[in-house]
DNA sequence: TGTACATCAGTGAACGCGCGTTCACTGATGTAC
DNA sequence: TGTACATCAGTGAACGCGCGTTCACTGATGTAC
């Protein structure tokens, strides 16, 4: 079951086909879009036959949709160790008397601020993995949108599934949960490219704002379902 | 000031230019993204020679630039009204009763329903607008990028002047509102897209999720404020 | 162990096509006198 | 009021180029007997 992350479709694959999908990442990060990469483009970023393509793959869909596999595969396990490190990090509160509204709010601020500032720092050791994937999450093709999704949701039920094993939202139930690790996800998503457009010393703003938000919708959510709305 | 929203660009542009702009919304939003139109693709869209692409504009930044202006137009001044006409219709609380934590819940629950299905509606006559704010926000092209962040920005500033102008969160700070007027800025246009896909039967559920989210969001803001955090 | 054959990643030449861009032109509208 | 000229949106032909795709080929690896 755990396989090397980059191991399950990279180390079987042909070296052309990784090529390929090491150049597409290349210029579909820094220049166009995936769906606008050209085939003889790719083919000279990657040092090949421009034919070689069709050795691996049908068309460029297919080709987005490999290295949305690939990445997939890549982040989705570190992301949910990456959280599961910072819950362990933070215990939790001694009594109930810190605990107002069933949440235990330290504790909750802790583990925000943890997760976001990890996932910052996976972010900046992957920026191509996150532009190609918040951008195709809206961008021109239906299947790689779709699949995108697909992707982003199953992010979102990792973080839901963490959620209610470290009871961190106890009184809220799953479904609710559900939708606010969907919608955290995303935020995260998109907050990742503000993050990486910016240089290096504003980085932090990105990174305080990000869990000042999540602090927010965890907050946001106790609440309500205290209040019974 | 108060211009008609399609006159300000339209009215005194000549025909071959209004044509052009109107071809490329058409292709963008079904097709492809803006910055991978075909000129030539585009000239035959709007039933102009290839060649009349250049009386009006310098390159295909140049053209998204003239209608990301246009979008912003069009939708600014109607968004303003469709607020301020939710509001009008969601009268405060009497007593102090009824708004714990500085709260009226009733009332911010209402104008959150209100303003999100008028805002809806309005996506709905609108899409190709919405479609290609969304998908350029994050799309290749960094002048692209650059201006619609600056127009959902401005979005986000005349919400949290009207959350001030109708003391919907009477007890945050400025600033505070700002930023989660971005937010909800942003996250209403993303789930814009998520919208349109939908078939009409079932778009309804975006609506109230929309709606959840945004009454979530406040109150988290009200509640992280009313506890000093 | 050796030989014959199949498989398959990668090559190189060639094709027809649509692209962006240029040029010189037309014809309508506005303006000076 | 009429004439001459300037401006400018839109036209049509032509250019050279890079594109996607095809074909027949090579050479390495694996496999059957």
């Amino acid at each position: 079951m755990s396989l090397e992350p980059d191991a399950v479709t990279q180390r079987q694959d042909a070296p052309g086909k990784r090529l390929l999908m090491e150049a597409a990442l290349r210029l579909a990060s820094s220049r166009r879009s995936l769906s606008s990469i050209g085939l003889r483009e790719l083919a000279r970023e990657a040092g090949l036959n421009p034919n070689t393509f069709y050795r691996h793959f049908a068309d460029v869909d297919d080709l987005g949709l490999a290295i949305i596999r690939d990445i997939a595969t890549q982040l989705r396990q570190p992301l949910r160790e990456l959280r599961r490190e910072a819950a362990g990090r933070a215990p939790a509160a001694g009594g109930a008397a810190a605990t107002p509204l069933g949440l235990d709010f330290a504790r909750g601020q802790r583990v925000c601020e943890e997760t976001v500032r990890l996932f910052f720092d996976f972010v900046e050791r992957h920026p191509e993995a996150f532009i190609i994937g918040v951008r195709e999450l809206h961008g021109p093709s239906a299947v790689l949108r779709e699949a995108l999704g697909q992707v982003m949701d199953d992010f979102g039920a990792d973080m839901a599934e963490d959620i209610a094993l470290f009871r961190l939202l106890p009184e809220v139930p799953a479904q609710e949960v559900a939708q606010l690790s969907r919608l955290i996800s995303r935020q995260l998503f998109q907050l990742s490219l503000d993050y990486l457009e910016l240089p290096e010393g504003q980085r932090g703003e990105v990174c305080a704002l990000a869990e000042r938000q999540v602090l927010l919708l965890f907050t946001g959510a106790a609440v309500l379902q205290a209040l019974g709305l």
